[in-house]
Formats: C-alpha cells, sequence, structure tokens
DNA sequence: CTGAAAGCGCTAACAA
DNA sequence: TTGTTAGCGCTTTCAG
C-alpha cells in the first residue's frame, strides 16, 4: 500500500508537456494555452496526481499554514478535575474540561484561518518541557505563528519574531517586532472588584491568584486600585501555585478557618483571577459546608461557558476569546502581505457579567 | 525583516563539519561524536537554526502531521443562529454555536495527535465548494487524515485512500481501504423512541432529520424499527433541508396546525436527527405559543452542550464524541506504523441522557 | 506559449 | 566517525 505518488514529471509525461507546464497550469492558468491546461488537468485527474506541500513550500519558501502552539496541560486536561466532577450528568461533566478559554481563543483562530485561506497547524508543548522545541518544530512549518504566554521562553521567541510574525497572547513585551494581542485585565478585575465594594458593600476582600503569570498580576493590580481608591488595605494574593483545582481545597482550608474566627476581620468576598479557580473555589468551600454567596462572595475571570452552566451562575468578567484569535491571526496575515509593518500590541475591552455568585 | 532562516549549510560551515553531520546531530546523536554534536548544536544556537519542514518532508518523505477536514459552514457558524440568541447574556449565546459536535470531535483529535507527538493540520472545506480542492490540498500536506462525512466526494476519498491512511467520520463504505468511526445510531435513537412510546406512552410520534445524510438516516431507522416493533405506522421523516435552524420554522408551523386541528391526529412527540435542529424546533414552537414538553415532547441526539445548557434541558443520546476524534487518530498512527493493516470501521456506543423536554 | 535547468534545504546512501 | 553527493518534487527564471 501507499503507493507511490504521482509526481509532476508523471503529470507531465502523461500530457506531453514539461513540468514547468504542469507547475503553470495549476498556478498561472493565465500563462497556458487552454488546450494545453486542459490535457496537463485531464493527465493530473487520471494519475489521481495531489501536489507536495513539502516541494512547493521549498521552492516558493512559504507554505501558506499558520501555527497556533498551546500547553499541552491544556490540551490533556488533569484528571482530576473530571475525578471532581459530581459523576451524574456525562455532558455536564465535559462542561468543567471544555471548553476552556484555549478552546475558545482556538475556534477564532481556527475561523480566521480559514477565511484566509491559510492552513492551521496545531501544537502543543509537552508537560515539564520549555517549549523551545516544540516551537522550532513548529516555527519550521508554517509562515507565521500565535503562541499562548508562557509556552516559550520569551528570548526563543524575540530571535524567532526577527524571521517571521509572531503573535504572543495574553503577555507583553517591549520588542520591537513581537506582536501581542491583551485584554483589558486590569480595568476588568478594578470594575469586578468595584462591583463588589459598591453594590455589595462589602469591604474585606482577598484576591486568588498566581501573580507569578502576566494576566493574573494585571488583574490583582486592578483588584488592588479598586481597594486602594477607597483606601482599603490590599490583602496579598493568595497563591494558587500550579493546577487551580489542586490548590484550591488549600485556599477553601484557610478562608474556612478565617470565616469561623471573629466576625470582624472573616473576608466577605473573594476576586478570582481566573474561572477556573473560582468554579474550584466554589466547590472547595461547599465541601466545607461554606455557602457560596450566602457565607462569601466569590468572582471570576474569562466568561468561560462552564461559569453559566454551573449553580452558583459565576459572577465574572468575559474575554471576547474568539476574537482574541482571530485578531491574532489578522496580525499575521497583514504582516505576510506587507513585511514591514511595525509589530502591533492590542488591547481588546472586557464584559463584566453579573451572576449569582456575588449575591446579586 | 523576515530576514533569511539559517540553513544546515551555515550550521556546517560554522561548526566546521559537513551537512550529513549536522543532520545526524540532530536525528541520529548516537552516530556523532559528543564533542562534535556539541560543536554541531552550539553553531546552531548560535545561529537560531530552525530546521525547515518542507525541505525535511521533501527528503524523508513523511511531514509527520495528521490533517483533519472540516465542514467551513460548521467552522464559521451562520449568523442566522446568533440572530435567533436570546441576546441577554454574551456567554449563553454563544453557547448556541460553540462547542458543537464538530468541535468536541476536533478535541479529542488535537489530543490524540499531541499525545502521539504529530502535528496537526486543519482545514475547512468552503461552503458551496465540492471540498475536491480542499481535501488535494490537506492530502499533499500530511501523513494520513481525518474527514467529517460529506466533505469530500466518496470517489476521491476512495483514490487516495490508496495512498495513505485516511479515516471518514460517521460514514460507512465497503471500500477495502477507507476507515470509518461511528456511533449506534440506530440503537440510540430506537432506544430514544422507546422511552417516548414506553414511559410517556405516546403513539403518535415524528422524525425531524435529512434522511439524505447517512448518519441521520440510520436514526430515522432506529426511529421506525421502534416504530414498527409496536405495529405502530411509520410517518416519512420531516426533512429540514439545509441548515438545521433556517427550516424549523417551517416545521413548527407544520405541527403547530396539526396540533390545532384534531385532537386524535395531532403529533405527540417529535424524534430529532440532531440536538442543533432539536433547540431549534423548540425554540420555533416557543414562538407560536407551543410549550415543550407540555404540548409536545421533543428529543435530540449528539448531546452538545448546548442541550444542557438551555430550558428544557433536551432529552437526548450523547455520542462519545471526544473517543470519536482520538479513536480515529489512533487508527491513523496504527496503519501508519503498520503499513499493511486492514481497514477498520469502529462503531461507538452511545449513551441516553435524559432531560426534561421529553416530559419526564 | 512552452521547455530546459537551476535551485529550495534536508536526508541517507555510499565512500573515505 | 565524518564527508560527498544524489536526489526528494516543485517553482521559476531564462531561452527559444
Amino acid at each position: 500500500m501507499t503507493a507511490d505518488r504521482a509526481t509532476v514529471y508523471d503529470v507531465a509525461a502523461r500530457a506531453g508537456v514539461s513540468t514547468a507546464t504542469v507547475s503553470f497550469a495549476f498556478r498561472r492558468p493565465e500563462k497556458v494555452r487552454p488546450e494545453t491546461r486542459e490535457r496537463v488537468l485531464a493527465a493530473a485527474h487520471e494519475l489521481a496526481y495531489v501536489p507536495s506541500a513539502s516541494a512547493r513550500g521549498l521552492a516558493h519558501g512559504r507554505t501558506r499554514a499558520l501555527g497556533m502552539l498551546v500547553h499541552g496541560v491544556l490540551l490533556q486536561r488533569p484528571e482530576g478535575v473530571l475525578a471532581a466532577a459530581t459523576g451524574t450528568d456525562p455532558i455536564l461533566d465535559r462542561a468543567r474540561v471544555f471548553p476552556l478559554y484555549v478552546d475558545e481563543v482556538g475556534h477564532g483562530v481556527e475561523l480566521c484561518c480559514h477565511r484566509h485561506g491559510y492552513s492551521l497547524l496545531v501544537n502543543g508543548v509537552a508537560a515539564g518541557s520549555s517549549g523551545a522545541d516544540a516551537f522550532a518544530d513548529l516555527a519550521g512549518r508554517v509562515d507565521a505563528l500565535v503562541v499562548f504566554r508562557d509556552t516559550v521562553p520569551r528570548p526563543v521567541l524575540r530571535t524567532m519574531a526577527e524571521r517571521m510574525p509572531i503573535v504572543e497572547l495574553a503577555a507583553a513585551s517591549r520588542d520591537p517586532r513581537l506582536c501581542h494581542v491583551t485584554v483589558d485585565d486590569t480595568g476588568g478585575a478594578r470594575a469586578m472588584t468595584e462591583h463588589l465594594l459598591a453594590e455589595h458593600r462589602l469591604r474585606r476582600l482577598e484576591f486568588v491568584g498566581d501573580v507569578a503569570v502576566w494576566d493574573q498580576r494585571r488583574r490583582f493590580a486592578g483588584f488592588a486600585a479598586a481597594l486602594r481608591a477607597r483606601d482599603l488595605p490590599v490583602p496579598a494574593a493568595l497563591s494558587h501555585g500550579g493546577h487551580a483545582r489542586h490548590h484550591a481545597a488549600r485556599i477553601a482550608e484557610n478562608l474556612a478557618q478565617r470565616l469561623a474566627g471573629t466576625r470582624r476581620r472573616a473576608p466577605q468576598g473573594v476576586v478570582c483571577a481566573t474561572d477556573e479557580v473560582a468554579l474550584a473555589l466554589i466547590d472547595a468551600l461547599s465541601h466545607l459546608g461554606i455557602d457560596v454567596p450566602g457565607d462569601i462572595a466569590v468572582t471570576g475571570f474569562d466568561g468561560i461557558l462552564a461559569s453559566r452552566v454551573f449553580r452558583p451562575a459565576l459572577t465574572t468578567v468575559r474575554q471576547p476569546m474568539e476574537r482574541l484569535g482571530s485578531l491574532a491571526i489578522d496580525l499575521l496575515i497583514e504582516r505576510l502581505d506587507h513585511p514591514r509593518l511595525a509589530r502591533a500590541a492590542v488591547q481588546l475591552p472586557v464584559t463584566p457579567v453579573i451572576g449569582n455568585s456575588c449575591g446579586c
């Protein structure tokens, strides 16, 4: 099996023309006499000729494919998450792990590639790897690519950005070539915090998130700004080191202890850096007998579908995820078409979405 | 910009070795003395060398990429669908169009490619095109591919299947090379129909679906079998020609008229071939003042997330969509590793999911 | 309008 | 262990 594929040579021989004519018949129809073209196309069809993209890419210097690099761990969702699911409804169980942020952004990327007639290559960074290898592999295959933040060491990205258009999502740099697409993390988190302060008259708020991560750090900044604007003290972020769900239990215990202690010092609300950690936290709190929003308010960030599917509906900040992805591709294609275009750094607005987890 | 990428020649020159040694240093480390290898790697790093996948693919004859071909119309969801959304909650509105069947299957495909260390190429068939071009383009880029049913004319698929492993999803053929992954459409639809007949004691049921489509035809067969088993007459399928939502309104009117007519002949339940059309039908009925399940029962098929997100929760049959995708990739990789392996045709089981739309 | 031929960058015999 | 070299299949000048 896997019979040899027909090549231009085969087609040329069969049609009684040269390989150049075969190539032109496909790519530059106007440069070939109609009857010759017919003959070539017929021969190609009879031989089931399929041009090799490798050969074409090599000769032409472009692949007409774009790449997307994602975290492997996000691809293969940790089993712990599913294990934590209620287990009664297979469809809802699945909603916990799909679609997440990366999936929705990916959908926008796919859509936009299709619209522009580009193929899309998707690669995942293996858990525990630096990402440099997966990145190089992908970069060798495409004309331009979009990477999720923290999949690839910045220096590697920077170097590559001199050779091809690259968009890094949800991150920023002063690199003269790297493009970025972000959302208004700070404004969104500030508005959310302000909602808890103004509408719900809460005063003792906590922030849960990993401030080592660029966008989560920005969200913390928004949280802090809202508190400072009211002369309230800003607590340190409660960090969930690795995977959200894993550490949510620990944070829930911390909160539970303080909730059980002096009334006056007990936290009244938690602003979470992501929906994932917010949902995990609500679960963990509920396991400890603490009700949200009854005993404490919780808010999220991202606006993933799961935030609407589980109860209480999460009060959160929605990112225009699909738009993020399609915008990234637009930037890449612009730069492919106009190589001298300057780098771009676009920030998209976010939308607060009020649910019940804040007490509304 | 887009400075020229470094090549093996550059690296070889810099490291003072031949290009063969550079190649070996990367692909066959054991065939190169460690210190030579070090030197090559260092040179490669200094030059930011990234191997060209095109050149490699051409020379080696494999790309280490797999392809997935989807319907373009499924990628760029028709706007009509979003227009029909309630418009109050941006997150829920989106749940109407994402994730659908294709997205969940695609997730399984992605996951499995990543697990096996393959890149994934995604292409969409432009609306109105035969798919043959998009298929050829994709086939020229990958080692093997999975296509959704009806994206590509069967003869084209058949011819290509002689050259490379191909899985066609949700379809069947007697082709000696083409692989297929399907689900138990007939059994699932039969069980669903039986549920309406036995639990709800309904007798006058309708089927809505496009029997021109392979899997929907099978579902109709299951519906018919359940009715026949009870000596009930089998009505013709109410077909929604093109896009589900577009025609749901027409079908809803048909049902409404009959519901308004003689009690004894009015339909009591509708078994839909897909969740999409079921949800659209419920919407359309509701616009006409008909309540589901109060006035009439409606069931779906697929188990997309939207079936759980909207009210009434749809009684439906869930396909193991992610598994479908990953199984397809497993079959491809098996056949890439063992070219003489026979074609495979695997049918996966389905799970009834009881919601409220049937009256439960 | 068509043909000849020189690469594109890498791999893998085969030689050394 | 390393170097030489002949392709892989296509595009694209340059001649005719």
